[in-house]
DNA sequence: GAGCCTAGTTACGTTGCAGTGACTGGGTCC
DNA sequence: GGACCCAGTCACTGCAACGTAACTAGGCTC
C-alpha cells in the first residue's frame, strides 16, 4: 500500500506529521489495530506509530477504544472530524497525481544546474 | 496579513515547509520582491525567507528574476506549477475555516484531561 | 517453564527545520 | 565621507521529528 518508493513521501503537502495523512487513509475504509497499522505503513517503528496516532487523538481525528480482552486488542476509529479531512487529502493526493512528476523535474534540473556549476 | 495569532500555524496542512503555503498565497496576486514578502510575513526572519523562496524554487512552484539595477532589484513570480497548488492550498484553507476550532477544543480537551489526572 | 501473542515503552542518537544576531556590498543621497 | 537602500549571507543555537534497538506486561499454548 505505501512502500519504500510511494512518492508521496516527496509530497510538499503534510497532514499533522509525516505519517499522519497515510495512517488516516489506512483508517478510512474503517477501525483498525495497531498491528494492522503496521502491515501497509511497512516502515514505521512502533515507538513513530504511537506518537502519531497519541498526535492525531489529540486532536480529535481518531479514537482509542481499549477491549479488555487477551491478547490486548486496541482499535483506532477515525472520527467526523477526522473524515472531515478525507476531502482536502484527497486534493492534495489529485494534486500529486498530476504534478509530482514535473516537481521531480524541477528539483532535478535545478541540482543538475548545481552541481554542473560547481 | 499573517500575524502572529494567525491560526494557519496549527493547520495540520503543511506545504513544502512552515512558511511554503503563506509565501505561495502571497505571490498569488502577481510578483513580488523579497521585502514586500517580508510586509506580510511579519515574524520571517531574512533567512528563512531566503531558504523558503530557494526551495519553492527548486521544486519549480516560482522563479527568481535579478533586474540589474541599484539598488537591488529582485522579483519572485509563481510557475504555472506554483499556480497549480492553489487550488489544494484552497482546501485545505476551508478545511482549516470549517473545522480548526473543533480541532483546537479537542486538543484542550485532551490537555486538559491528562493535566487533570496527573 | 519456554516461548509466543499484542500493544506498546524506554533509552539513546541523528537529522533537519526554524530562529537570532551580526555582518556584507555596491551605489546613491546629503 | 557617513548613512541609507535592498537583498541577502554567515555563524551559531534550540528544539522537535524521526529512527533504531532493546525491553516490558499479562495471559495463553506447547
Amino acid at each position: 500500500m505505501f512502500d519504500a518508493a510511494c512518492p508521496s513521501a516527496a509530497s510538499p503537502f503534510r497532514i499533522a506529521d509525516k505519517w499522519g495523512g497515510m495512517v488516516v487513509l489506512c483508517l478510512e475504509a474503517g477501525p483498525r489495530r495497531f498491528t494492522e497499522l503496521r502491515v501497509p505503513l511497512q516502515r514505521i517503528a512502533p515507538k513513530v506509530l504511537t506518537e502519531t496516532l497519541r498526535s492525531l487523538e489529540r486532536d480529535g481525528f481518531i479514537t482509542r477504544t481499549v477491549f479488555d480482552e487477551n491478547p490486548p486488542h486496541v482499535e483506532y476509529e477515525l472520527t467526523p472530524l477526522g473524515r472531515s479531512l478525507l476531502p482536502a487529502i484527497a486534493a492534495c493526493r489529485e494534486w500529486g497525481f498530476a504534478n509530482l512528476d514535473k516537481m521531480r523535474e524541477a528539483r532535478e534540473r535545478y541540482d543538475g544546474d548545481g552541481a554542473e556549476a560547481a
